[in-house]
RNA sequence: UGGGGUGUCGCCAAGCGGUAAGGCACGGGACUUUGACUCCCGCAUUCGUAGGUUCGAAUCCUGCCACCCCAGCCA
């Protein structure tokens, strides 16, 4: 139970509402990220957990920066975290929005200013001083009515006029001093075309919007705190009953991540990355073509909690989710990312059987598979070591090591390239040693996985990493991405059932972890790579 | 130096006057035809700090310190 739901069970036992009603308000300027997907589940959960509803709703105030695509992937990646809500677009609000202005205009609680934008910024004062009046400031409400008018009507250029609340220029809370309210725009909006050429500023906006859709519980991030008292002021003003209440929460930050939509946007718009949803990106759309499981992201918001204090969650916490979910749903799979070729010398020639696989050790109604076995195999490089380092369990010269649902083999000889570099594998297999049969008595100490030589499936294989190593990196991101960030292993070969491999689906590459096929690259991309105890220490 | 916030384990985070939950990470062990998974066990005498109130404080009071946000005609 986090502090928000505290409110609202309280509020809910009080009757200060009847049913809760929450938004998720994005700005369609961009798509949604992990940070996003921490306000989502709130809010939808939410609603969801008291009986109430959460809509969707596009903040589209800002004709110059939204697009209609965005909405549309928007709406796809919150369907596909899971969640649905009514649709609602704040430009469809903008003929009330008006009409409030005219009402605070008439209370004589609003002006039309003709001071420049660095005027404003002049008389508005600092941190530490008051602002001072505007000369406009006390202009007849007639004079106001014509003015914004004709504003309305364009007879104005882009900056010369704007409309702002009467409030306080002096109030040690700077969003008081006569916040602008509605500004000037000569720009098409995405979906009310040329109607307006005067927009309302956020400010002014969002509460309307909250009031007209009855939001009980309006949730966003920190830094509006200090816009919860004007927030109030245009509710108040505005007369709108019942009133909505804005309450703050911390956003997410998430280790080596770079949740700035503005870096995103840059990162997408000079083609450092694929598009919005690259595998690297840390979008909702990037983590859902990596493979990411939705039910992990949503047990992800679960986990991290709901609290006012800035924090940085690890990013360790998330791939834990995502595993915690893959585990239980990916079947297993053999793929080698480097090939080191095996040859079974007391094998027969030209034999091959097949060996009878279960596809999850913990599952057995996920069946099982057939993978070819033969006289040529190849195993991963890394299984191999000339020189083992401590404890080293896998495939040592004169060591034997069980190769995974099939025989146990011994490493007889090794040919080296002209680097020392080992090329090829002479072993021997122990016939009677085969899986689920075996009567041998030898107890190797690790298991490897292979696929055979001539019935394998040559795979494309990409392995991601964040696009920033450090959280330095934050700070001047352009310059400093991780150079390992995308990996391919062209010479990756596959076993043989894996060619059936759908797009999305999740497999776990025994100690590569988890990979799904992905049809833009055509190739299996990493979705979480190994965890560290995995890895040889 | 104005205003608004926040400070509990390496990272999140419960706690709301009765003697520090949980998760991640980490360490140790068991199991294992994945060094995975699972399963045990360990991991804050201490809650930014200094005082005070109280039989008793992370929780109440006071002072101090640190960090974050605010001076867009962005959201």
């Amino acid at each position: 139970m986090n502090f928000i739901e505290e409110i609202i069970t309280d509020d809910l036992k009080n009757k200060r509402v009847d049913q809760i009603i929450t938004r998720f308000p994005p700005e369609p300027n961009g798509y949604l990220h992990i940070g996003h997907a921490k306000s989502i589940c709130l809010n939808f959960t939410l609603a969801q957990k008291y009986n109430g509803k959460c809509n969707l709703r596009f903040d589209d105030t800002n004709p110059e920066k939204e697009e209609e695509e965005f909405c549309q992937a928007i709406i796809r990646d919150v369907e596909w975290l899971g969640f649905k809500g009514d649709v609602y677009y704040a430009s469809d609000y903008f003929d009330i929005m008006y009409e409030c202005a005219v009402k605070l205009i008439k209370k004589g609680k609003a002006y039309v200013d003709g001071l420049s934008a660095e005027q404003i910024k002049e008389y508005r004062g600092t941190l530490t001083e008051p602002g001072k009046p505007s000369p406009f400031r006390d202009r007849s409400v007639e004079e106001n009515l014509r003015l914004f008018e004709e504003m309305r009507q364009g007879k104005h250029p882009e900056g010369s006029l704007t409309l702002r609340a009467k409030i306080d220029m002096a109030s040690p809370n700077i969003n008081m001093r006569d916040p602008v309210i509605y500004r000037i725009v000569h720009a098409r909006h995405h979906r009310q075309g040329d109607k307006w050429c005067v927009y309302p500023m956020y400010d002014f906006a969002h509460p309307i919007e909250d009031a007209i859709e009855k939001i009980t519980h309006s949730i966003c991030t920190l830094e509006f705190e200090d816009h919860r008292p004007l927030y109030d002021w245009v509710i108040n003003e505005c007369e709108f009953d019942p009133k909505p209440h804005q309450y703050e929460f911390a956003r997410l930050n998430l280790t080596r991540t770079i949740m700035s939509k503005r870096y995103l946007k840059k990162l997408v718009d000079e083609g450092v990355v694929d598009g919005w949803d690259d595998p690297r990106m840390p979008t909702i759309a990037g983590m859902r073509r990596r493979g990411y499981p939705a039910e992990a992201i949503r047990n992800f918001c679960e986990l991290i909690g709901v609290a006012k204090a800035n924090s940085e969650v690890d990013v360790a916490l998330l791939e834990h989710c995502v595993r915690d979910v893959l585990n239980v749903k990916a079947d297993r799979a053999m793929v080698v990312k480097e090939p080191l070729k095996v040859t079974i010398t007391n094998y027969p020639e030209g034999k091959t059987e097949m060996l009878t696989i279960e596809n999850h050790p913990d599952n057995p109604e996920r069946g099982t598979r057939e993978v070819p076995f033969s006289k040529e195999l190849y195993i991963e490089k890394e299984d191999f070591k000339l020189n083992p380092p401590p404890k080293y369990k896998r495939l040592v010269k004169g060591g034997i090591v069980r190769l995974k649902g099939a025989y146990i083999i011994r490493c007889d000889d090794v040919v080296l390239d002209e680097n020392g570099e080992p090329v090829e594998l002479k072993c021997t297999y122990f016939p009677e040693s085969k899986s689920g049969q075996d009567s041998s008595g030898l107890k190797p100490s690790g298991v490897i996985h292979f696929v055979d030589a001539s019935q394998n499936y040559p795979c494309k294989l990409i392995d991601y990493d964040y696009l920033l190593t450090d959280d330095d990196s934050k700070k001047d991101f352009m310059e400093r991405f991780n150079p390992n960030s995308k990996t391919e292993f062209p010479n990756a070969l596959a076993e043989i059932s894996l060619k059936n491999a759908k797009a999305g689906e999740p497999y776990q590459f025994m100690r590569n972890a988890y990979y799904c096929w992905d049809t833009k690259t055509n190739a299996f991309i990493q979705i979480v790579g190994l965890k560290d105890s995995y890895k040889i220490k």
